[in-house]
DNA sequence: CCCTTAAATCAAAAAAAATTGATTTAAAAT
DNA sequence: ATTTTAAATCAATTTTTTTTGATTTAAGGG
């Protein structure tokens, strides 16, 4: 059962862009199901604060996550509604589960102790 | 009617790299079917020799592309025993063959006077 | 052989993207 | 109100990618 929702050559570039970062598309792998916040992100990746919120800009600018304000924190989470989330789940169901990048990634996700 | 080969994140990361890329992913969907030589790219993208050879060689390095050599030409087609290409192939079909970029470089396609 | 042609390679320049440190915004809690 | 905390934004720097012009390689044809 796969939508195949069609785009212009340009719009797929668009999403591609965005996604053709390693930390960009773990990103959005990890968006997939759960909703992580800011501080989340700057934990598992071990990256700047100002770094990650750069990435989500560009995951947002794409249309390819959606912003959830609740109190000090905002929760990105996958943008079901863009027309590009068809090609991007179908880009994500590429990567297998078992990745270490992405079990390593998961595994810092719990002990988290914000938000 | 799908395989759903699953590779690393960072495996999917070098294809999504190099097909990111407005002139590659329009290289890659001619490609999907047709075999074509450099100078019939040099032509329809209108571009020097040198950027389209670059732009082969990065296609070529993430094994997205087989070279076939006959004479003094280079005809480029799609790499079907690549780890990426059912994924490439996915990608590539998300692009509608009415795209107006695609049917201006499809239209340039036939009055080749080289090779 | 020499000349032509196709296309790769190379080094340099230009353009685009990522990262950083500092600052700002804004929500909550005191 | 003031302080704290989360995260965006900004400007500057660094890094990566793309493009260019020149050169090289190699296949054919005379």
């Amino acid at each position: 059962m796969e939508t195949l929702a069609k785009q212009s050559a340009a719009d797929v570039t668009v999403c591609l862009k965005a996604v053709s970062d390693p930390t960009r598309l773990l990103m959005m792998k990890l968006v997939e199901t759960n909703e992580l916040c800011v501080c989340q992100f700057v934990e598992m990746f071990d990256m700047s604060q100002p770094a990650i919120s750069q990435h989500l800009r560009k995951l947002k600018q794409a249309g390819l996550v959606k912003e959830n304000r609740r109190g000090q924190w905002r929760f990105y989470s996958m943008n079901q509604e863009s027309v590009h989330a068809p090609l991007l789940q179908n880009i994500l169901s590429h990567i297998e589960d078992t990745d270490p990048q992405l079990q390593a990634l998961r595994a810092k996700e719990a002990p988290v102790v914000c938000c």
